[in-house]
DNA sequence: TATGAATGAGAGTTCATTCAT
DNA sequence: AATGAATGAACTCTCATTCAT
């Protein structure tokens, strides 16, 4: 009786709202911390996105959920890369082909970057890898029967190779966006078979969860630990 | 009679305080930034080295004035490994040493990795540059004599490549503290001479400089170049 | 149904809060602007309107727009003087009750005065001249063409008059508000037909805006334009 | 005994060079305020006398002690002119000169017409004062009774006019530093003597120094009545 | 439910003033 | 007596978050 006999569907459309809504906000943040990094004001993706500020409260705890839900937008993609990575013949072609869709996507994102890069956010970020775990390790499983990538490297190790590549991106900006290729043949290089053994084991997936869930946490500003806001005036 | 007339009075007195000072705060700033990031206020700086915030910025124009300063501290470590490198008999060794060294010093220390990073400062970076380039690129040159790196390399790729590494001890944190090690290989292996041709030509010198410079000059402020906010009247 | 067809929906009724707010705070900034003048606080500002500083910046990017709004005010009263002086009969009289009245209301508050004097605010001030100029070259016109005034006067002169005038309510303060009284007729007898030459012309209308604009801005921020201090290194 | 007896002069030389100083800061600040008005601060006052601000402070207790320091100089200079004036042969031409001539000092100086305008400085202004009086009120009377001037006029009214002109001068800046003299005939056909009847009475010299004194003491930073400065650290 | 106004803690920075040398 | 390093309160401005409408 609250909502007036002639809705004509009493929530599901509003679920359809909210859920654009959400997706408007976070194409928005997209584009605002793709120009401007994470530092930009949730004012400003708000507005990008034609709502207010309250509506982005109403979808996203705070700054960190937000930035967590393109992370898994991000992560979405290299799950959908590494899937069709799977279906290529060719393992070692299929694993380069991976990592060049994988690290496109961030070249042109430097709000994705920060954001992969680990710069905020904090637990939701487990969730996510186990979404990678799958795939990934399938890809690597195929290459390495092959015979075209040394037996050590694990599934972790992607994940750093595809950081330490946007690390590269990072530097070098939109000005030299394709420099990441320039260090993709070297990483490749040492991933391949006949190379002596690595002197440090790979980080196990717990462990390279707990990491840069840590990571991030380290980043979330200390006032989450603030002492409770005292009410206004 | 104050001053006994054989001094060759060198420098005055009072620099000691100040220059104690100077080095209080720079130490207080690599822990500072070693456990909360760049994001740390110069105020808790000045406050962890025992002086007030006016202290800081008497020394310090601001908090990019002090990164700057921690970065060359790091340089000057680099600039030495380098130059030691050099006395080394076999040039490949010489050069794992060296990169091994380099990052052993960014290993323990967060914030110097995110100052090396570039993740803040302007064009202080340039000088920095030019000190590096000598050195590295001497080592970059025997090795290649000696056949064991390929022709491509150029000293601004070991610039990147430090810094992919730096990323990796930033993702570790202080659990991983060795992990890059891990990674270390993957791009000795891809540094070395019989693999094929890369596909993007190394940055230029200068180029270097201005892209770190650049990226760095984004994170200063972005706010300085934001599209001026609309203010409601 | 929610909202009712007839409505001509004019406004948004959130509105009639934030300009209430935009008001206390002109109130409020013309209270403590009258008492310490503009070297006083938008944080003192705020609290003494009952409202947080934010709330401040919402509605005014800086102290200088603030200044500014004020001033719109002051400049609302003149023109209003102006024209209700184009309705009186003789011009001459006509012309005295205008500078009477606008002097007036400058007598009371400081803060007005100062904002007047100029002592800050950049830009906006044309504007501001630009509405003075008609009402005032008409009244002055007026004056002319009955004989009682020379020739050479312009609007500018009045608005000169008008700060000379302020002047000495200014260093007279609350204990003699009147003291302007005094001195209007020694500038009235100055303004009158008979008298020699005047050795210097007036500023033109440009002129005018540029200088009052320039005497504003220099008193802004001299920061901004002073030379780099030397930092200690 | 105090002081060894190999001292040649035991106080006298100290003196001069305390002088010395005094005189170079009293520059310097003139220069500085000239440049950029009294929101100078202290320390590039004392670095442009080449003494450092400690050495200030054993001057002028405080940044307003300073510009009263000022205050008094630009009182000399106008009792000197006042005083030239007095030998001038006719009296109104003596009148004439003697604004002129306190004029042009103000014109090229924005920090003393800052003092003069009575923006900063509290109790000293009183003895000032007294010092005006005595060849102002002289300069009056013979003008007055040669006939050239309205008996009304007494020793404060100059002071007005003569703030009243400074205010033209602040208005017009470096860009119409000759602006005054257009508004100077405005004042002096008011102070002749064939006009009506002023409508209220000048101020006394006692009330006028009291004003004077208050104007600026409203001024003066409420730092002066700030609780004592917790002691440090 | 959506909005955007309000809030206030906090960051960077300056500068009058003090005090050790 | 002179110096300039140190101090910290104060100021402007930003932004994550809350809440009245």
């Amino acid at each position: 009786m609250t909502a007036s006999p002639d809705t004509p569907a009493p929530c599901r459309p509003m679920r359809k709202d909210a859920a654009r809504n959400r997706e408007l906000l976070i194409d928005a943040a997209r584009e605002v911390f793709a120009q401007r990094g994470l530092e930009a004001s949730l004012d400003d993706v708000a507005h990008r996105a034609g709502l207010g500020v309250g509506t982005a409260y109403r979808h996203f705890a705070n700054k960190y959920e937000l930035a967590g839900a393109i992370l898994e937008h991000a992560v979405d993609e290299i799950v959908a890369h590494a899937e069709h990575a799977l279906t290529v013949e060719d393992p070692w072609q299929a694993l380069v082909g991976f990592l060049e869709a994988s690290l496109e996507a961030q070249t042109v994102d430097r709000g994705l970057r920060e954001v992969l890069l680990g710069v905020h956010d904090p637990e939701r970020m487990q969730q996510v890898h186990d979404r990678l775990v799958g795939p990934i390790s399938e890809l690597i499983r195929r290459t390495q029967r092959s015979g075209a990538m040394r037996a050590e490297i694990e599934s972790t190790d992607l994940g750093i190779v595809i950081m330490m590549l946007c690390t590269v991106s990072d530097i070098a900006g939109d000005d030299a966006p394709q420099l990441w290729r320039r260090y993709l043949p070297l990483l490749l290089a040492g991933l391949q078979a006949d190379e002596p053994a690595l002197p440090v084991p790979a980080l196990s997936e717990t462990r390279f969860r707990e990491l840069t869930a840590d990571h991030k946490r380290r980043m979330v500003r200390a006032s989450a630990a603030a002492p409770a806001r005292v009410r206004p005036r």
